[in-house]
RNA sequence: GGAGAGGUGGCCGAGUGGUUGAAGGCGCACGCCUGGAAAGCGUGUGGCUAUCGUAAGGUGGCUCAAGAGUUCGAAUCUCUUCCUCUCCGCCA
């Protein structure tokens, strides 16, 4: 939701911002609708202010038992005149509020502007790998180690779904043990595990509706949806609550299978594991206060990166230009994963500061010493991490001349000790 | 899924048509008391929004699960939806 105060008081600033994010949206029409919204809701303001005095004086005249007529015809004409003006002020708010649950958020200052082509890389680690044969992809290699059934997958449900199996399947659970390990003891997160399937409240909480209902995955006999991130259920743990200001900041961490539809998304470079459409990830969720939040974000960026570190996944850190940030953002850093086998560096997180964009939508406050007015907190997310791409990853750069995987270090202990995907002998 | 009972402020809990934003209690904050604390006593204690004010704050509207309706007037009456509890059924 889009604060209409902003838009009251500095529209200018609005205006600019929006360009920034490249979204063409006529400010002007709402300003004069909520102008109007206004004017008619004071004189109906006034209407009410009259009927609550005369009724309280209609009670005390029938309490004394003395005639009463005269007010109350009086006060069927005032009624009569609210009912009047109601219907034109409610369809008026709920223009201005639909109108202003789609305006984006604007982007932080320190972004940089323009189309993705300006996305800043901030930093990498790590090298390239480099092998002396030619390095397989991940579905090569999945299929000859029999790890992934890609067929059987889109038999049982369509394409762009995946079967693991055996030690994929294990790898799969060994990864998203490993990260809520790292985030709950090293990093300082709460670890949740939430619904999978959300209600419509939650998802424009987050800001998934109404604008991207199509690419949700709805169950319609009941108007809920699969979650297409772990961000909606965490982030909706505190919709409607008034936090206590010496509880922030507030960390999760959950791991979810994510569901999308990606609608009219598929291109040539979506084989494989690179986009399907559901994957498995663990998400890092915070709850802050405002002065707090960019701070937050570098420290949130950090504990994704720290993953990639310990499982030795060279990646770059993105810092995404204006017109590459995603609805509700105000600055997003993605980190990509440079994966052997496609040569190509591939999203397997995305950091971002929301501000109060998901705070105002979802009614997320706090109060204490400091604020005694209940002020918006600020909320983040990024993944910590996305694992089919990560899958990429480990497969492609840790595989040997014979199609063999090496289980990077950190992950053995989850994988029984086992230290190589082999072939099975025949 | 069937039958019944309910949803009131941070919590418990009164309230079945008229000065009820809502008794009472708990909790919390501040003050008094105390060497200090407890107890006791006193005072205060929701949210949203419009408007006036530099501000503290004032004034008005909304808010008793959500939405619609009846009425001059609704926490109280009617309807719909959601949720909770008890019993039955089904089930991992």
């Amino acid at each position: 939701m889009f604060d209409i105060k902003l838009i009251r008081e500095r529209i200018d600033l609005v205006k600019s911002g929006l360009t920034a994010k490249n979204v063409k949206i006529d400010l002007d029409k709402v300003v004069d609708k909520d102008k109007i919204l206004r004017g008619i809701q004071s004189k109906i303001d006034d209407l009410r202010n009259e009927k609550n005095k005369a009724s309280d004086e209609i009670g005390l005249l029938i309490k004394n038992k003395a005639d009463a007529k005269d007010k109350i015809a009086a006060m069927k004409e005032i009624g009569q005149k609210i009912s009047e003006l109601e219907p034109e002020a409610k369809l008026l708010q709920d223009e201005v509020n639909k109108f202003l649950l789609s305006i984006p958020n604007l982007p932080h200052e320190s972004v940089p502007v323009g189309s993705p082509e300006k996305n800043k890389v901030v930093r990498s680690w790590g090298e390239e790998k480099k092998f002396n044969f030619t390095p397989k992809n991940h579905i090569e290699l999945a299929e000859s180690l029999d790890i992934i059934d890609f067929k059987r997958a889109t038999k049982i449900t369509g394409s762009h779904f995946i079967l693991y199996k055996g030690a994929g399947a294990r790898l799969e659970r060994a990864l998203y043990n490993f990260f809520l390990d790292v985030h709950t003891s090293e990093h300082g997160y709460t670890e949740v595990f939430t619904p999978f399937v959300v209600n419509r409240d939650s998802m424009t909480g987050t800001g998934q509706l109404p604008k991207m209902e199509e690419d949700m995955y709805r169950l319609e006999a009941d108007d809920l949806f699969l979650i297409p991130t772990a961000e909606v259920p965490v982030t909706n743990i505190h919709r409607d609550e008034i936090l206590n200001e010496e509880d922030l900041p507030i960390l999760y961490t959950a791991y979810s299978p994510c569901f999308r539809r990606e609608a009219g998304s598929y291109g040539k470079d979506t084989r494989g594991l690179v986009r399907v459409h559901q994957f498995d990830k663990v998400e890092m969720v915070k709850f802050v206060k405002p002065e707090n939040s960019y701070d937050e974000l570098e420290k949130l960026v950090n504990n994704a990166e720290k993953i990639c570190q310990l499982l030795d996944i060279p990646y770059r850190v993105l810092m995404l230009a204006t017109g590459d940030l995603s609805f509700a953002a105000a600055k997003c850093y993605d980190l990509e994963a440079h994966a052997a086998g496609l040569n190509k560096w591939l999203e397997i997180s995305s950091c971002s500061n929301f501000e109060d964009f998901q705070a105002r939508r979802a009614n997320i406050k706090f109060k204490g010493k400091e604020t005694k007015k209940p002020t918006l907190v600020h909320t983040l997310n990024g993944s910590g991490l996305a694992l089919a791409r990560t899958m990429i990853a480990i497969l492609e750069n840790n595989q040997t001349k014979e199609g063999d995987i090496i289980i990077p270090k950190v992950l053995r202990p989850y994988m029984n000790g086992l230290e190589k995907i082999s072939k099975k002998e025949v």
